[in-house]
DNA sequence: CAAACAGTTCGGCCACCATCGAACTGTTCT
DNA sequence: AGAACAGTTCGATGGTGGCCGAACTGTTTG
């Protein structure tokens, strides 16, 4: 019986704390350099060196060199949805303590999830995405409603051309934070992809936390009918 | 920043051959005894014990004692899945030596994961479902079609019900083995169930090799248009 | 009650590996 | 050219953890 994956050995590459901050440090989807890494997990260069060295043989992120500088993403959406997984199974005993204590008031609220919105932001979405029919979910099945076909066009996204792509259309996603839904897949990315462009939001210089912009306060009342109040009071629950 | 899950340590629990041998093995959804997982590991009853306890601990299985026996299983479907995405990334250099040597033929060919269909069978299943238009699929999105309703009403499967779980109805699952897609969600579950309630599959005494039965034969024809064969061979491809 | 058996705890052994200081390669800037 | 810097390799050190033999608890069977 040989037929058995060798998942310890990537288990592995993840089973160390300073790798796993790096890693978490890259769910935003962005690229970091090594020292930025080094820097986030709190170990000097060469300690990081070997570990980004093993992350990379077991294919869990991405090197792309430029000049004296090697920066490093997570190497598919695979690997993020690995994350995802371990994060949901270990933040139990993290939700206790989960108070935000610096009282940063949307800055925290709203972050990346890879390549998608997270955090109340995220789930205010998807709640009033689906309140306004453009989005339909049965139990955790996510699909779009020929209103939301157009209501996606109109914020000038190629619904079409993204059911075409191999990647899943819409994925529900279960924050570890907020132990709640928020919309993941291609639409999704999308989505996140649109609101930076039309500049409703913003990244911090690093981290995955996003920022709603002025623009992005009367974008979301318009388009979404929403506060921003309504994002960051954690009032209303859905079942 | 405090707002890190200490992924490294559910990461830390399946980084062991012995333990990733373990929940490898109860990936057929059932429940074994220690010893059992032990035999299957290739390690003492005490070495077994102490991984247990870890596993355990991690919360990612569960115990059920009767009697002097201790009977585990995988706690939920979300440790299925986190095991899904390892053996998809880990599964890169075992992939080349796929080659089954012992002929064994339809029984390889078929087996569970977790609680659904996989193998070749799965992957024939799902292609037959979307060829009888009771499955369409856009990309890796899944959705059950109104003759697709009846279809599988009409073996048994209550699907109205299984739509109002919070589980996904449908939910593609990429198998490490044959690289290609087979039906996962509440309803592949259910179809399963069904199936070996209807006595089409039967089970090996141990293991998740799954074994299609003569009145199974008969009734993959009847109802899918299949032939035994079809599922044997590697030919069909699909894009 | 005694024997058999599932599961556990304890203690000692050994291998692996995360860490950092020091020293090296190669690129960029002045 | 020379200084500054990103990234790397090497070697030494210390901690962690997997493994088994031996011995223990508790349940089932004769």
């Amino acid at each position: 019986m040989n037929l058995e994956p060798n998942i310890h050995i990537v288990a592995s590459a993840l089973a160390d704390r300073s790798r796993a901050r790096m890693v978490f440090a890259l769910m935003d989807g962005r690229a970091y350099t090594a020292k930025e890494l080094a820097y986030t997990a709190e170990i000097t260069p060469q300690t990081a060196s070997a570990h980004l060295k093993v992350l990379e043989r077991e294919g869990l992120v991405a090197p792309l060199k430029s000049g004296r500088n090697k920066y490093l993403r997570l190497a598919s959406p695979e690997v993020a949805q690995l994350i995802e997984s371990l994060s949901l199974l270990s933040s139990a005993e993290h939700v206790r303590r989960a108070k935000p204590r610096g009282a940063t008031p949307a800055m925290l609220e709203a972050r990346s999830c890879y390549d998608h919105i997270a955090g109340r932001l995220g789930v205010v979405l998807l709640e009033r995405l689906c309140a306004l029919g453009h989005l339909e979910r049965r139990g955790d099945d996510l699909s779009v409603t020929a209103s939301g076909e157009d209501f996606f066009t109109d914020l000038g996204i190629d619904v079409a051309g993204l059911k075409s792509l191999k990647r899943p259309l819409t994925r529900c996603c279960l924050d570890w934070t907020e132990r709640r839904h928020h919309l993941a897949g291609s639409l999704g990315a999308a989505v996140m992809t649109q609101f930076l462009k039309a500049g409703w939001l913003a990244r911090e210089r690093s981290g995955r936390a996003l920022l709603v912009t002025p623009e992005g306060e009367s974008a979301l009342t318009e388009h979404f009918g929403l506060s921003l109040s309504e994002v960051e009071s954690p009032d209303a629950l859905t079942a």
